[in-house]
DNA sequence: AGTATCCTGGAA
DNA sequence: TTCCAGGATACT
């Protein structure tokens, strides 16, 4: 699911119901998914929740953090003790809580946050602040598009290399955040084929290409994530993106400009969706 | 650059 | 029953 828009709305989620907070307990019931010393955290207050490309950092009151990456189905849903779940809106979507993929429950002093991971791939590591930007996937990531990729660094990014540009687009290393649904998306809006190589790219293209992401991530953002499979927010609420989609997910029907059925073909391992038409 | 891999469920 | 799924990484 998650790429920057959707991590970044559950980050504002965290923000509002976490912050202040104090961790009294937390239950994990799929080691493999969780490392570090939970009970470093007990009795901790959240301090401040920051996300990193698709990463989440909660740093705590006691110099601890607790990275999250929620990969393909995590979700982080907090419910609190004066909610009364049953009539919540999203009750039917997401039933009890904890529920059969909650691998892990943080019980706080004002209800409960719950890592739910069908397909168990995300990661939760409890470890010392400033041990955090030493872990390999905060480490190796490059910069935030939004903030501090402008367009002279994202120019000598897909200049100096050969590879199609799709790749480039989604390796974190390079620009994080942006994943399968995003990249679609900006190369529709740019007008360029997923297979090109980013060397053959002129400047009037990288520029579209710049401006296309910054376009289809703010509404990403402003349409509260894409919730075409598990994505929720911190309330387990859908998006709304889905609704938007240019060319992802959308085989067979037309492109939004020209009319064209949108294609669906393997690359590099992905679906990857464009309008033979408009993205020569 | 391409493929397998960690998992499970839903769609075809 | 087979294929596919928005991620990231470790291989060839």
């Amino acid at each position: 699911m998650p790429e920057l828009p959707e991590v970044e709305t559950i980050k504002l989620g965290l923000q509002k119901y976490l912050i202040g907070h104090t961790i009294k307990d937390v239950k994990v019931n799929k080691e493999r998914l969780v490392s570090g010393d939970t009970t470093s955290i007990l009795n901790a207050k959240v301090v401040k929740i920051s996300r990193f490309g698709k990463g989440l950092v909660i740093d705590l009151s006691n110099k601890q953090s607790i990275a999250i990456h929620i990969k393909m189905t995590g979700q982080l849903i907090y419910r609190g003790s004066n909610m009364p779940v049953n009539s919540r809106p999203d009750y039917k979507k997401i039933g009890k809580l904890p529920g059969n993929f909650t691998h892990v429950t943080f019980l706080l002093d004002n209800g409960a946050l719950y890592y739910n991971d069908m397909r168990q791939f995300g990661w939760i590591k409890i470890l010392r602040s400033n041990k955090v930007k030493e872990l390999s996937f905060f480490k190796s990531l490059g910069p935030e598009p939004l903030k501090d990729l402008d367009l002279k660094t994202f120019q000598s990014i897909v200049k100096n290399r050969k590879n199609p540009i799709k790749s480039i687009l989604m390796e974190q290393k390079l620009i994080a955040g942006i994943g399968n649904i995003y990249a679609n998306d900006a190369l529709f809006v740019a007008k360029i084929n997923p297979k090109r190589l980013s060397c053959t790219l002129s400047e009037k293209e990288i520029k579209n290409l710049f401006n296309a992401i910054e376009k289809v991530l703010k509404k990403g953002l402003e349409t509260h994530g894409a919730s075409k499979n598990h994505f929720v927010n911190a309330l387990g609420e859908t998006g709304n993106y889905q609704d938007f989609f240019k060319v992802y997910a959308r085989v067979g029907k037309p492109c939004v400009d020209c009319g064209t059925k949108i294609q669906k073909i393997m690359f590099l391992g992905r679906g990857t969706f464009y309008c033979p038409n408009c993205q020569n």
